[in-house]
RNA sequence: CGGGGCGUAGCGUAACGGCUAACGCACUUGGUUUGGGACCAAGGGACUCCGGGUUCGAAUCCCGGCGCCCCGACCA
């Protein structure tokens, strides 16, 4: 990709409505922008990001059998009320002009059981397991922190079911290692804990997956010793401790809930009346879990874990670009040159974003750093009168010069 | 939904109740520049959030909305 030719710009001073990290250095690097509190557009720039997030997921959800699905948004009223949630308040509600009435998904049991009650009748077909990575709509009193509280937001969901209880559980564990997978890929695993969190409507206690960050909501008390943490909201009379392994001496932190896991047992196959035929032919309840992970708060999540006071640093896995491309100086040796990697990298099918703008030199350091691509490579007459480029990493700062002519070995292809 | 703060060009800001709403960034044109947000010159861009009121006169004062941010409450 061509820079000059890349919608969206960076810009050098944030926004003052708002305040939050992640929403600051996203909006100045030209990843997002905003539309309303909690509602943003994905430009180009944050759009490659998410989907390499949603990619990684989507290779874990795989890994563990997950089938890939994708469930409307708009919802019909009279499933909410099967299971008693129309009412609320999370839901958001559309009238039409002919008085119909329609719900915006916050999440998906509602229609997923349905589905799964229309085409599965035998034990012989279990246990299986859908997602999807869709936009939810929650409506939020107060959205909040940039992309990390919206009131529409991206977001994996995965149900699995089951017609033994232990066959949930050993699923559930399942799951819960892939998520640490994920963690581990996109960069924040060693800020990321199990956390234990109350079980809503559905059982005694969740997993949460809560990740250490100034800008979260939750608190949580860490057990370095299990490497578990417990949510405030289920600690009882002031007094927490590890739920494994009755430690007192915890951790407090702030951080963000970035995962939530949940054992639902029939609290949904129940009101759906989703049965099937055990071995003796016998109607059965279906056991369910979900397992949500939030995509574009996970984007958020990364970069208030990884950046400095001249913008994002992108682990690789995530980075919009493999490699950026910086070109000083018009000379003609200079664009020559800058081209010829800039094709080589294309052919090689290396992604690499070629900042060709005549700005300054300044102008273009600057927004290397704010788009926070993990290698930057300069090309200018200086370099050129070694035969080099100089090679610098924006995580270490590191810098090296290197021929052209080994520029293959920096890109590891 | 309670409490607080704030709404002026795409972004950041300025303007005593009084001249044509000012400046920096960004943008356009021309020129000089090119290793950490360059310089000169000439431009374009604003229903000062909306609606009412007070006044000879309102960006400025008053009332009512709406929006944004923060703290609560609530929550993935």
């Amino acid at each position: 990709m061509k820079q000059s030719k890349l919608f969206g710009k960076t810009i050098r001073e944030a926004p003052k409505d708002e305040p939050s990290k992640n929403a600051q250095l996203l909006i100045r690097g030209g990843f997002v922008d905003k539309v309303m509190a909690g509602v943003y557009t994905y430009l180009p720039l944050g759009l490659i990001t998410l989907r390499k997030i949603e990619n990684i997921i989507r290779e874990e959800m795989n890994a563990i059998g997950g089938q890939e699905i994708l469930m409307p948004a708009l919802q019909n009223k009279k499933d909410w009320e099967t299971t008693g949630r129309w009412d609320i308040d999370v839901m958001m509600k559309i009238k039409t002009s002919y008085d119909k009435e329609f719900g915006l998904g916050w999440t998906h049991e509602e229609v997923v059981t349905p589905l799964a009650k229309k085409y599965i009748k035998s034990y012989k077909e279990f246990p299986f397991y859908l997602y999807q990575i869709q936009n939810k709509f929650r409506n939020e009193p107060r959205a909040k922190s940039g992309i990390l509280r919206g009131r529409e937001f991206s977001m994996k969901d995965l149900y699995s079911f089951h017609t033994s209880e232990e066959d949930l559980n050993k699923y559930y564990e399942i799951a819960k290692d892939a998520y640490f997978k994920i963690f581990d890929r996109v960069g924040i695993k060693d800020k990321t804990y199990l956390t234990y969190a109350s079980g809503g409507d559905f059982s005694k206690y969740s997993h949460e997956f809560q990740t250490i960050t100034s800008a979260g909501e939750d608190t949580i008390y860490i057990c370095d010793k299990c490497e578990v943490a417990v949510n405030e909201e289920i600690v009882e009379n002031n007094q927490p401790e590890c739920p494994e392994c009755r430690n007192k001496k915890l951790r407090k932190e702030k951080a963000i809930e970035t995962g939530n896991i949940f054992k639902l047992k029939d609290r949904f196959s129940r009101p759906f009346n989703f049965k099937y035929l055990d071995q003796n032919g016998k109607e059965q309840l279906v056991l369910m879990g979900c397992y949500g992970l939030g995509s574009s708060r996970l984007l958020g999540t990364i970069v208030e874990l990884h950046n400095d006071e001249n913008g994002i640093i992108w682990p690789e896995s995530v980075a919009p670009f493999a490699v950026h491309l910086i070109k000083i100086g018009k000379s003609e040796e200079v664009n020559k040159q800058a081209e010829e990697i800039y094709r080589n990298c294309l052919d090689k099918n290396i992604e690499i974003l070629f900042d060709d703008c005549d700005e300054s030199a300044g102008v273009k350091f600057k927004d290397a750093d704010l788009i926070g691509i993990p290698t930057r490579i300069l090309i200018s007459e200086k370099t050129l009168s070694n035969n080099c480029v100089e090679v610098k990493r924006r995580e270490s700062g590191e810098v090296e010069m290197v021929k052209i002519s080994e520029i293959a070995k920096v890109l590891n292809c």
